[in-house]
DNA sequence: GTTGAGTGCTTTAACGATAAAGCATCTCGA
DNA sequence: TCGAGATGCTTTATCGTTAAAGCACTCAAC
């Protein structure tokens, strides 16, 4: 029954069977544990294949089981230059964190080949090379998402999708993050001539961060004072949204960035145009993703966890994929203030070192 | 032979072939367009797969093909915090552009469980999860690199790895680019007194650019007065090398930083102290991933063609799992020196919008 | 002393795709 | 007219793993 010398080709169960006596199946049931294997066997299997060096095939089980032992983590293309590389390295950092956890692997997967009609990542997961899918930061107009919630495969968005009542996500409530922020600059800094820049208006991070800025203008009873510009959450279209504002004259004493960004864009513009921050012009972020705490001044900011929140949702992923789970749901993180320079708490020498 | 009505999985070839009326190995050799299918058969099972919306497994192709149609991009738990985020995103984005082309899945790797004896990248490997992997950016003391490249298994990595003549890399010619940009600040600037904010010099970047940087040094014969502080890459070590030299009294005119954002921290420290750059310290970094561009003043660096390095990197890997290549090699790409204002080569208002 | 329930393995079958070999049927040259 | 070759599919086997069923054998109970 001995097969000729092996080929170059790996070690599988069967070499590992065929060392202790055995059949694949029994070595294959004691590694897995069975109560119908004897310790004995069991411990000769496990020797034998620790020995080999033995890993099982990921596609061997990937058939058996009908699991491909994988999660996705989908970048829409467009979002890659929307979002910063910051973000979604937090979002990886999460996302392996939680797989790891699971002995499951990460798929990053960034194309999304419309000329195919069958959008690229429905097609990993109908050809089963991953279990499941993370997805994070598409725009609101992109259909593709929607297809992809109500094909029924397991998907776990990051953000928020009103317009998608069907979806599990997970998220935090920039409409109320920004309604904070902006009334600290207003109630704290006593800054009541202020300015948003809005990130793009198509993606539901920029509307709902606006959303918030309005609400607390309008609950200050400042209003006609408020003004909006939409930037794209590039540091270029901060700078660009200052140097538009001081051209047109516009008086103001306080900014609500939609990002750190563009909040670090607009800094540099406004410390060009030789205006004192937070002196004469208060600022604040959004996002704390590392670029905030290194600036000068240092930027008071909106921390959000994105590295939790990629880590929870695919906690969530998994109970949807084992059927754990029941229906659809929105999980909510707290997001947290953090007092720097830019905005008037605290000065340049108290800034953390 | 029509069999209950199927289940809630997924469509496979033996959906579309019994739609046509043939076997499953009729319609996978016309899907793979085979000369023994007529023109008939293969228009017919091609329009029954797309209308089923058949895609094919990849487990079942895996296991057949023995190939898993993925490459791995491992990224040492240590090195995430040596290297930036942009640094990564740069090399994903390569190594994605590049398995695209190929039609083959990206798996990101990032633990790697020292206790279990074998690294989790060569668990990846075995398992066939990936048909290669490149590696980017371990220390030069990571044993685990040497056993991955000596297994056999396709490895392509990015960096300089003299110490493993085996291996197949892709990098640029540290020594030589620190050297020239060194040599800027020199001739072009005449700065005499220069500190060299080093990299961690247990990784092989951090040694090159400290070499190309003394031997600049010691070509213009100012060697007596080059002095080398070592920090980590991180933007605190680049301040913190800052205040120690200011604080030893130490007199230099010029900054030879190891990369960007070690270069940011320090501009932030110069600036606290009061000192102008790059009038009383002309300052340089290295890397150019993109923080360079906006500091103000900004940054003169040395750009390194990261993605192009990875998506190289990964064109030469499938040639090795494909057989095409020849032993190893190291392909070295140029860098490019950019000047900005943080050298004195423009002016602020010079800068780029 | 036969039945019944363990115990510990082997046999069988299946997951999905696809090379390789097999076998009809047709075509053509000598 | 008859084999040779081409044509177009089917049969068979395999990749590695594992659940389920099968089959010897032991031991206890009635």
């Amino acid at each position: 029954m001995a097969r000729s010398p092996r080929a170059r080709t790996s070690i599988t169960l069967r070499d590992v069977a065929e060392l202790v006596g055995v059949t694949p199946s029994a070595a294959s049931m004691a590694l897995l544990d069975s109560p119908r294997i004897s310790a004995k066997t069991k411990e000769a299997v496990r020797g034998a294949a620790a020995s080999l060096g033995y890993v099982p095939s990921s596609a061997g089980r990937a058939l058996r089981n009908q699991r491909a032992g994988a999660v996705a983590l989908i970048v829409p293309n467009t979002s890659q230059h929307v979002f910063g590389h910051s973000y979604f390295m937090h979002v990886l950092t999460g996302v392996s964190a939680a797989a790891n956890a699971h002995d499951t692997q990460v798929l990053v997967s960034t194309s999304s080949d419309a000329a195919n009609g069958v959008a690229a990542y429905e097609r990993v997961m109908r050809s089963k090379s991953a279990d499941g899918a993370i997805l994070t930061s598409a725009a609101v107009t992109d259909l593709n998402v929607e297809r992809l919630v109500a094909s029924g495969l397991p998907v776990v968005l990051i953000g928020n999708f009103p317009h998608l009542p069907d979806a599990v996500s997970v998220g935090v409530d920039d409409v109320a993050a920004s309604h904070s922020i902006t009334k600290h600059l207003i109630e704290r800094h006593g800054r009541s001539r202020l300015v948003h820049v809005a990130g793009p208006l198509d993606h539901q991070t920029g509307i709902d961060r606006r959303a918030g800025f309005e609400s607390a203008v309008a609950a200050a009873g400042i209003e006609d004072s408020g003004r909006v510009v939409e930037g794209d959450f590039g540091e270029e279209s901060g700078a660009a949204a200052v140097d538009e504002l001081v051209a047109s004259g516009f008086d103001f004493d306080g900014m609500v960035f939609a990002n750190d960004d563009m909040a670090f864009g607009g800094l540099q513009a406004l410390r060009r145009h030789g205006i004192d921050v937070p002196r004469s012009i208060a600022i604040v972020g959004f996002d704390d993703f590392g670029l905030s705490r290194a600036t000068s001044p240092s930027l008071s900011t909106m921390h959000v966890p994105a590295e939790r929140m990629a880590y929870l949702a695919t906690e969530r992923l998994f109970e949807l994929i084992d059927g754990k789970s029941t229906g659809p749901s929105h999980r909510e993180l707290d997001v947290t203030f953090i007092p720097r320079t830019s905005c008037g708490c605290t000065t340049r020498g108290a800034d953390p070192p």
